[in-house]
DNA sequence: TTGCTGACTAAGCGCTTGCTCAGCATGGTG
DNA sequence: CACCATGCTGAGCAAGCGCTTAGTCAGCAA
């Protein structure tokens, strides 16, 4: 999915529908661009020539440089919020629904890594008030992991001495896969999912 | 050690000695900058301002702001493999070492941040003869882990099914404790590091 | 035909960037 | 004293930045 990087959270975009081709193509090439050379070295000149357009052309889309990397990163943590309280409503057991969480979100990180990289690593050069937004959906993420150890802790089903440690230890291993994975990975990202799926499990102390 | 981000560092930087305390100065001021807004938002003036000096001055002590970060950065590596390999090479049994290792690089991660987000999250500024360097030592830390963990898995302390894949693990929990650890912790870096030490062994299957 | 709209470009404005350079103060050395 | 190396500054240059402006053009409704 590298070559179209925000395919599987356009869909979640607002406007998505209505919005022209030209704005999509913008979106991608920021995307890209954000994550290869970050925020500042990106310039609205490389944006808009990948996307095959004048830079003045980007202006008509989006209104600032800053805006794009807004709904970039908007978009990717809505629908990271999405997938992390899907797999921890599910059904099954603290365990189970712990197992599926890791495994499509580090799934996630692995095949949407350039998306992942502007999600995570640019948060700084976000305007402010996109920032709050922001920073409200990764409290949220980190709430839904914190309550489902909470849950398997009380369950019986995992044991663990800080909750909170922990669950920043089961979000930061699945973030830190966008910095270090790469095309030249040999693990897939499925494969890699349920690998992680399994350490963190025993990391929970969770009956095997 | 917010206010002397690299005083730990700065012993181990070649010529430590002879040099001037502006240098030392500028050191510090680029390293805070580059950690607060990244390399490329970051403007000579900024650092020589912190540094109490004018812009030119800096060129007197370093080729370019892209040189200031290549010395923190190779610094950085180096004080952390050396941190890694000290670990690694101390008594004990694998379960002993890795959890010493784990505890010191965690720590290490926590206390410096300041210093780690710019040697962790910089690296793609780097001109391209200092990433040589640095990617080589990356390669050597990642190395000392996967020969601990495999060490381990020989002599029936971990039970690992991926040594790899572990390995990643391992030295990704302990970076991503710079990108979210801040002032604001309640967990003191050693006491982080403790917590992740166990939570690790755990991860490795340990015998507890 | 006329009038209007939305998507786009060529040109470039005002500003900031990394970096340079001539010159100045200071302090050690003959 | 003269001499000079060292550390530094004020002024400023060339290049590149985000963004704006004036205007072109295809498409469409009346």
């Amino acid at each position: 999915m590298t070559s179209t990087p925000i395919a599987d959270l356009w869909p979640t975009l607002p406007g998505a529908d209505t919005r022209p081709e030209a704005a999509y193509r913008l979106l991608q090439a920021a995307v890209e661009s954000f994550a290869e050379r970050g925020f500042h070295a990106t310039t609205t000149r490389d944006i808009a020539t990948a996307a095959g357009m004048s830079p003045a052309a980007l202006y008509i889309h989006y209104q600032s440089k800053a805006a794009l990397l807004a709904e970039i990163s908007q978009a990717g943590h809505a629908a990271t919020l999405a997938l992390v309280r899907a797999a921890a409503a599910g059904g099954g057991g603290p365990a189970e629904r712990m197992r599926r969480l890791v495994e499509q979100f580090t799934t996630w990180h692995a095949r949407a890594r350039t998306v992942g990289r502007v999600v995570n690593y640019e948060l700084h050069a976000l305007p402010e008030d996109a920032y709050a937004v922001v920073a409200a959906l990764r409290l949220d993420i980190e709430r839904e992991v914190s309550a489902l150890i909470e849950e398997g802790v009380t369950a019986g089903a995992f044991q663990v001495s800080e909750v909170r440690t922990a669950a920043r230890a089961v979000t930061s291993l699945g973030i830190d896969v966008s910095r270090w994975y790469t095309d030249r990975s040999t693990e897939a990202p499925e494969e890699l999912g349920r690998r992680y799926g399994e350490l963190v499990l025993r990391m929970l102390g969770a009956r095997v």
